[in-house]
DNA sequence: CTCGCAATACGGATCGTCTCGTTTAGTCGA
DNA sequence: TCGACTAAACGAGACGATCCGTATTGCGAG
């Protein structure tokens, strides 16, 4: 007897939870933000709005949890960089592929949302860098301590600076539309970021 | 006979529009962003919701025209940067001037909401980068120029990327939190930009 | 039979529209 | 010069629609 814990509902309860996922994902990919409501989530992912409501407090944290486990999925556990041993070409490859994300649209429109969340709570913002912006931090980190042991990148370069500066002006440009994210910009980028902190 | 134009009436229509922007801008400081409603403005202004209606067609475009319209009296004409002909000096004085800004709490609140807003409208967008963001951006560059005929900055940098990299990560550790904006953070990213587009 | 869930009714709040008297600025006649 | 007249703009607020978050109900799986 499994007086311990109720039977096995979790099964159901997952299937209803990745429905919701779902749907949100593909109401924000597809709607204006502002038409993204939690009703609209229910009917999609047929299911009662109590059911949303049992989990989650707000239609802030459905859909933030919605986006931040698209990620999670996605990531795996293995979040690394690749590491030919020559920076410079490891970090444009990396660069180039995260401004092409960016300018997909579906990408956009769920990274819009996101921000959008997280510009105007401080909790869902601490959440985010706790769950997903540390990690792939820490991951990149690894890649240029690597670089820094190799002699290609200054010894006491500050790891937190560079990724800002490396990162900062794709993310700037993307949220504030300034101009197009080319490769040529995402290697420019990497140019300047190599000019600062080289040995 | 001014066949040419109606009567006067542009003191009325004035005097209530100054009233709806400081009752705009007093609410967004004041409030959490997601209280300030169109009926607070119209009631902290003393005018009605039509007065308010028949100028802007929504609530974003009030809140956007009350915080372009606090940056365009705050600039009046003169938008320049120090020039001491000391570049590192006078980017640093800036720099660490903008890092002060946004720490202050309402000026947190005034350009967090005005990011919400442009980031999830194109429109409203283009018009901040045109109205707000260009002549500023002309003023940083006026004195890059400076420094590259001196001879204190490469003359080949392309000055739109020497400013997202000065700049950007100051931008995104405040729109994350992702750290505090200290003078000594403001230096570095001056010493760093220095350091990829010195001449 | 029992229990969790989908469906849906509900109250509260806000948006944006509409209507209604009132105020205001400019016009004109005495 | 001055006080009525007119038309536009206005303050106030009622209204329908929509959405949030809560409470209730009826059904179907186990």
């Amino acid at each position: 007897m499994s007086n311990e814990k109720g039977p096995d509902h979790s099964r159901r309860k997952e299937r209803s939870r990745q429905a919701i996922f779902a749907a949100t994902r593909a109401l924000v990919v597809e709607e204006a933000y502002e038409k993204v409501t939690v009703e609209a989530i229910a009917a999609r992912a047929g299911v009662g709005k109590q059911t949303i409501y049992r989990r989650w407090p707000s239609k802030s944290a459905v859909v933030f949890a919605a986006l931040l486990a698209l990620s999670e999925d996605a990531d795996g556990q293995s979040v690394a960089l690749p590491d030919t041993g020559d920076l410079e070409a490891d970090l444009k490859l990396v660069m180039r592929a995260t401004a092409e994300e960016f300018a997909d649209p579906s990408f956009d429109r769920l990274i819009r949302a996101l921000n959008t969340e997280i510009a105007n709570d401080a909790a869902l913002a601490a959440e985010y860098r706790e769950k997903l912006a540390r990690p792939l931090e820490e991951a990149k980190k690894a890649r240029l301590r690597g670089a820094q042991e190799a002699g290609q990148l200054a010894a006491d370069a500050d790891l937190d600076l560079v990724l800002d500066v490396l990162y900062a002006p794709l993310f700037q440009r993307w949220l504030h539309r300034s101009g197009p994210l080319t490769a040529a910009y995402a290697d420019s980028l990497v140019d300047a970021t190599l000019r600062a902190f080289r040995p």
